[in-house]
DNA sequence: CGCCTTTGACCTGCGC
DNA sequence: GCGCAGGTCAAAGGCG
């Protein structure tokens, strides 16, 4: 099966440099803190927004010569056939379009920020992750029925983004996009969070 | 009052 | 350039 960008994808990145490779990893149990330096403890560079020990556990690394920096592939050993896994890629503006922005040309850091999207069945949009969010913006996407919604993180000096947007062709499947890595703990329950877990395919890139 | 959505305008990159 | 597409800003209003 050839690679074909889902729905929830906009038209935007038809170029597929990009390569993707998936992992079939078993489910791991290790309900530890949710907080992004458990990923950096794990060695890999790079952000994994929301859930650090999925990531310990689930996560390879495929460092390719031809990449700028290392690729990072996840999945979950739900399904055998590893359905629908997917690049992420593009997305919110590098830090030079936002410098860009506001005249501020001293500091030029071409780091466009990794993404991580997830699945869910879910009947409404906002499940509860455990952050507070604070809706910015809501776009029409071309192609798509539903429009899409755009969060950041609450907390002071924390600049991490998600997006949320409802599958055109399954409106059942709610997809989320993290960008960056909270800078802080969380702050509530996650209760409700791990019926989440059962349920998320997890695919990324950067 | 404080924090949140809503919503149109604005911005940047890209393709023509 | 121009127009489109996606991402962001911010004023205005909602709601506890
Ligand atoms: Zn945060």
């Amino acid at each position: 099966m050839m690679e074909s960008y889902p729905d929830f994808l906009s038209a935007s990145s038809s170029s597929n440099s990009l390569s993707f490779q998936k992992t079939l990893i078993s489910r791991a149990s290790e309900p530890t803190g949710i907080h992004g330096s458990h990923f950096r403890e794990a060695g890999i560079s790079g952000g994994f927004p929301l859930f650090p020990d999925v990531s310990r556990s689930y996560m390879s690394v495929d460092t390719r010569s031809s990449m700028k920096e290392d690729m990072v592939s996840v999945s979950k050993g739900f399904h055998a056939d590893g359905s629908a896994g997917e690049v992420v890629e593009g997305g919110a503006e590098t830090t030079e379009m936002a410098a860009a922005r506001q005249g501020d040309n001293d500091k030029k850091k071409k780091t466009r920020s990794r993404r991580f999207a997830f699945q869910t069945r879910s009947q409404v949009d906002i499940l509860d992750d455990g952050y507070r969010w604070r809706k910015y913006g809501q776009k029409g996407v071309k192609n798509n029925k539903f429009p899409r919604s755009y969060y950041k993180c609450t907390h002071q000096g924390c600049k991490v983004k998600k997006q949320v947007q409802r599958l055109t062709r399954d409106e059942g499947v709610v997809v989320t996009t993290y960008e960056g890595i909270h800078s802080h703990p969380i702050q509530k329950s996650t209760d409700n969070f791990e019926h989440i877990l059962t349920q998320m395919q997890i695919y990324t890139s950067y």
